[in-house]
DNA sequence: TTAGTCTATTTGTATGTACAAACATTTGAT
DNA sequence: ATCAAATGTTTGTACATACAAATAGACTAA
């Protein structure tokens, strides 16, 4: 009934895995990732944006003059992470910074505004593309599962 | 019942997240990604090593002449980015490379058959640690749950 | 046997992310 | 009013990972 790893026990289903690491969360959780970031790439490629970068965009036309922390919260990286993101944006000319004492205001650019709708689709599709492949209750299962797994471990 | 994202129809648990992305699972995948690395990683310090090291020297003891190619299916990652791995293990003197015709043959150097208790040990931690945290088998679940995906979508 | 295809590996290059330290501003205590 | 602590941001640096192209050996069909 159950396989040995780690010395520990798990449970059988994961012994047919293709890898031996298969029973580390660590593991899937990074492989999942990999292969969820290479779709969202692909449907945010439209837009001529990478995955990250959608996102950030997403959350400064939704909110111009946002600032870099309460980024690094919604999208949940650090703070210096999304100053490089930021500076990488300003420099193709879809993001401004307003320096306002301690902290820094955000606003998009006339033409990310114009790139929203082709943005937000390519969010829908990608939506649509896994929820196709593991079905929509099951999709939805696993990323709830996973949110409460991500609170509780932070 | 059911929240507005994507102009789709998402679940409730989704609402009180922390981050407005949280419904989606490339997001969400890619959170714990990190937070599990994080972790992963302060396990495996004590070995001196990263996480993808050291799943990578494990790799290798169990099996001395493994090829690349066999570690980046074991690894799920691509077969260039084995070779960087290997590469600086070779520079650290804990992995050594063998070329035999168009293959090559990596073998763990003695300093690495030292270490590989302590590898083994941290990464037992490493399942206490977060089973401890989600209940066991909340993370057993969780793990399956991945694994499956993981499987269906590449 | 030779040409052409297939496979394994490596190399050049780029990207996303993080940590630690530096900096700058605000707040709070005395 | 001043100085110390807290907070938000940026910078220097490093690392894991990937893609595309280059290389090199192995297999196959004529």
């Amino acid at each position: 009934m159950y396989v040995q790893t780690f010395d520990l026990y798990l449970p059988r289903a994961m012994e047919k895995c293709k890898s031996k690491y298969c029973g580390c969360l660590y593991y899937s959780a990074n492989a999942l990732a990999r292969i969820m970031t290479k779709i969202a790439d692909e449907e945010f490629a439209v837009a001529g944006l990478s995955s990250s970068y959608a996102f950030l965009l997403m959350s400064v036309i939704e909110k111009p003059g946002i600032q870099p922390k309460e980024i690094s919260l919604h999208m949940q990286l650090t703070p210096s992470t999304v100053t490089r993101l930021i500076e990488k944006m300003e420099y193709r000319g879809l993001l401004s910074r307003k320096p306002n004492g301690r902290t820094t205001e955000v606003y998009p650019t006339e033409d990310a505004v114009a790139l929203f709708p082709k943005i937000k689709d390519a969010w829908k599709k990608l939506y649509c593309r896994y929820t196709e492949i593991l079905g929509k209750s099951k999709a939805n299962e696993l990323t709830i599962l996973i949110n409460q797994a991500n609170e509780i471990l932070e």
